[in-house]
DNA sequence: TCTTTTAGGTGTACGTCATACGCCTACGAT
DNA sequence: ATCGTAGGCGTATGACGTACACCTAAAAGA
């Protein structure tokens, strides 16, 4: 058989990346990801059928790098799932473009599955199960996804609180005294924060 | 002067929101809204500046929509919350279209402004003040964010599910038990859980 | 070593998108 | 009645995803 392929879909997923990572989101395009990897843009065809197939590599290839071996078992379940999220935080957040394809991507990912698996596992071991189990791995799930999002599209403690704590302190009093406040505290311990009143809320 | 306008602000975004409705948000273009309207695309650039405004009024239109009056006092802090969280799905529940909006416009809204007040204010009535507050509000709207995307986006609870329950159970075996599960839990009594979960880690 | 086969790679072309620009015209103010 | 302004429209441009037809490199068999 003849011509070897000459690109991964590991190469491919990376050029994008790249991309996204020098352009933003809005400068992916099969146009960029070939000069990225110096192809016509019709050669990327005869390694995906379309975009949205581009974009799951991309999501792949950050979601499949978060290491999902369970955390050594000598912690509380809280804290061996707060290291599996921030695991999962800190390599999203090394590529804040890929934010908005997660959502979309999320479900065909298998690096979130296993990610998943990792976290119902604890979620078992802590004596979770039925409904109660089902509703702590979606809740868990939205709380990570949303708070990923608002970290990195305009966070209270961000430069959008800026412009939020300017408010006009008679129309939002307590808001505009909220975002003041938020200004003094880092996206870290807002993420941590959040995270650990969810978790003491599985509390059995 | 000449020539009153002949469209306001609202019929536009109720132009923009009935595309949405019928054909999804791939199928938002200025000329289905033109056509929409029975204007000409260009016609609609009298009204915004651009695509993003356009969008930006569709969200307002929705999350605007949203009662923000806070609910009687008469009941906990907690369930007044939840009031006001499920209000805020109701309203973009009619609309799933617009979920990938909101990210991407939320800060901008006045709606989710008022409706941010109100929450803050039901959160320090509760004796809630500091950092605490701030991370009160921000995991909320990171719930309510990222639960309502996952929901539109597929659910646990949803046909995504169906894919996922039929996993190999010796690669995810926790995940395929938890995915089958999930079927018999309804949409809302997952966003209900969820949220119950949150609050009552948020008890002092 | 030469041919054959087949998939890799390319160039062109099409339809759709947002939108800049310039024209015509309806209409409130004078 | 007229005039100036802003509403509305047609056309054109450049970027996008991608269908299609075409060349060609190179592995396999002779």
């Amino acid at each position: 058989m003849p011509r070897p392929r000459s690109l991964t879909p590991a190469q491919l997923a990376s050029a994008a990346l790249a991309v996204i990572d020098r352009e933003g989101l809005a400068g992916l395009s099969m146009r960029a990801v070939a000069q990225q990897v110096g192809m016509s843009t019709m050669a990327l065809y005869r390694y995906i059928d379309d975009r949205e197939e581009l974009e799951q590599l991309v999501i792949e290839s950050v979601l499949g790098a978060v290491d999902t071996t369970p955390p050594a078992t000598d912690e509380s379940w809280q804290e061996r799932i707060e290291i599996l999220v921030h695991r999962v935080r800190d390599s999203v957040g090394a590529h804040p473009g890929v934010v908005p394809l997660i959502i979309t991507h999320r479900h065909r990912s298998a690096g979130l599955m296993r990610w998943s698996e990792s976290v119902v596992g604890i979620l078992t071991e802590a004596g979770l199960d039925g409904r109660k189990r089902v509703i702590a791995l979606r809740c868990l799930l939205a709380y990570v996804v949303g708070a990923i999002q608002l970290e990195h599209l305009g966070s209270l403690a961000g430069p959008g609180t800026e412009s939020i704590a300017g408010l006009s302190r008679t129309e939002f009093p307590h808001l505009a005294d909220t975002a003041r406040r938020a200004r003094t505290v880092d996206a870290d311990e807002e993420f941590h924060g959040g995270l650990a009143t969810l978790l003491r809320g599985m509390e059995t």
